[in-house]
DNA sequence: GAAACGTGGTC
DNA sequence: TGACCAAGTTT
């Protein structure tokens, strides 16, 4: 059931995010929307640690989505560097094309405008519409589905696919004015950032903690099915990472034994290959070398 | 709805 | 050491 007074859980999380908000640059008064949406595609399931650099760089060299959109794909993918699956920044690339042609190079403001961009789903498209333009949607992220599952459903993790049960929870402590709402959603993904963690929650820092129906349950483990169980050593992941890393790192075409001598099973290097090439994130070349797509 | 998709840090 | 985890999306 849905807290009957959300306030009593919202007015807390909110006084403890404006005490205890990390001062990141995505955040700052003068961040644009296309900085905030950049932020976002590159934090999916990425640590912020890793994205700040990154993101400094992007916004320096590609301050707009038409600066980006000049460019060839292929220098998205180069400058991502290693923040991990990087057909994000063909997307994103694909997103900066797209709102160049649909929307005059501004990042659009409505939820259904930013769903239709490449690379955005339904958590990107609530997180860019709250904190770029102060709208009101249930923003939720890993963090959000932690926090509420244990604040409200007494368990120790949320169900591994979100659900609709989850959205209703969102919806019902989503404060009534919009530039509140989009406080509340990210004061909430904080507070699963830094004291609602995976691991070791450290309650004892909780704002809302003689609120929270797994503490008040005793802490249950969970007892679902198993949430993971994807080893990545010798897998055709590792395989792309490794041949992508090749071109990355190389400013002009490579011939073909250059992806060879990096990974040595034959069958799944080929195939690895053939999936880049697919995804267009590896360009094969007329001369039979290989590079970045332009 | 399950599976694929990178990378590196932590306990 | 190896499993788990980090602001998900796409097919």
């Amino acid at each position: 059931m849905p807290n009957p007074q959300p306030e009593t859980i919202t007015g807390p999380i909110l006084d403890w995010y404006a005490e205890h908000a990390r001062d990141l640059p995505w955040r700052a008064p003068d961040a644009t929307p296309w900085g905030i949406l950049v932020s976002e595609i590159m934090l999916q399931q990425t640590p912020v640690v890793r994205v700040l650099p990154v993101w400094h760089e992007w916004m320096k060299r590609w301050p707009t989505p038409a600066a980006l959109a000049a460019e060839p794909s292929g220098e998205a993918v180069r400058a991502w560097g290693r923040l991990g699956y990087p057909r994000r920044a063909l997307r994103l690339h694909g997103a900066a094309q797209a709102i160049v042609e649909r929307h005059g190079g501004e990042v659009p403001d409505s939820h259904e405008d930013l769903l239709a961009l490449p690379g955005i789903g339904a958590y990107t498209a609530a997180a860019v519409a709250s904190f770029a333009f102060r709208q009101r949607h249930a923003v939720l992220d890993t963090n959000v589905r932690r926090v509420l599952a244990r604040l409200v459903s007494a368990r120790e993790y949320p169900p591994k696919a979100p659900t609709r049960a989850e959205v209703k929870v969102a919806e019902s402590l989503l404060p009534p004015d919009p530039p509140t709402a989009a406080r509340w959603s990210v004061a909430v993904m904080e507070l699963g950032a830094l004291v609602c963690t995976a691991r070791s929650p450290r309650c004892v820092d909780c704002p809302v903690l003689d609120r929270c129906e797994w503490q008040l349950a005793g802490r249950p483990a969970y007892d679902g099915p198993p949430r993971r169980g994807q080893t990545y050593t010798g897998t055709d992941r590792q395989c792309r990472g490794r041949l992508l890393a090749v071109l990355r790192e190389a400013h002009e075409p490579v011939e073909k034994a250059a992806l060879d001598v990096v990974w040595s099973d034959a069958v799944q290097r080929e195939r690895a290959l053939d999936g880049l090439i697919a995804d267009g994130l590896v360009d094969p070349l007329d001369d039979g070398r290989y590079a970045l797509p332009s």
